[in-house]
DNA sequence: CAAGATGTTCGAAATATGTCGAACAGCAAA
DNA sequence: TTTGCTGTTCGACATATTTCGAACATCTTG
């Protein structure tokens, strides 16, 4: 921690802004819950969760929703795939892992 | 992670928030960085660094320094304490756990 | 192809944020 | 007490964010 590049922390800040949104954490968090314990980012057919199901679960319109996806995959904290009509979200292990480290002291 | 109530997902939120700004996360990482390692948050005079000196470092004028001083701390991230004319800041390290922890898969 | 489901894009509106400079307040040392 | 630091508060301004609903696009299935 603490030693980073100014682009570097500029791409933190950014990824921090992503979850800054509680909506948006919920989100996030709802993607991390839904996948199993060392799953998560393998594609594991259980180990997604699509635009409406999300609107349903934060309670905000699906418009909202997808651009909330939209942002958080920018960022790279999350990965979608379209999976028929819909689109498969999940989450990222390596961007968690990357925010793990950056907070070991 | 992932296993949180709505009013610790709310307060998440705003600690992300307080690092979304790439000004006030350069703030938080010097001040981790101005701390020995294992010594965070112990009041070691060694370990704190002024509002003037962290206004040098990231180029803004001081009272947008006090401005991002003051959300760190109402969030937890930071702590202050005047000592004499200066106002002295370290990094909680508890707070800095707590987000460890959350990205603790 | 038509109908129905899912997701995206767009425009608009309200609200929040980041920053500055000027004025003010607290402390220390002469 | 006066002067000179240090930090805070305030008002202002530009910009960004969040959210919605409507219109559009994409895919599946009858």
């Amino acid at each position: 921690m603490s030693n980073n590049s100014n682009r570097q922390i500029e791409e933190f800040a950014e990824v921090f802004k992503a979850l800054s949104n509680p909506n948006r954490l919920k989100i996030f968090l709802s993607l991390v819950s839904c996948c199993k314990p060392g799953t998560v980012g393998m594609m594991d057919p259980d180990c997604s969760a699509y635009i409406g199901e999300l609107a349903d679960e934060v309670a905000v319109v699906k418009s909202t929703v997808s651009h909330h996806i939209k942002e958080l995959k920018r960022v790279g904290l999350i990965r979608t795939e379209r999976q028929g009509q819909k689109i498969a979200c999940w989450v990222d292990p390596e961007m968690v892992d990357a925010l793990h480290r950056f907070f070991k002291f």
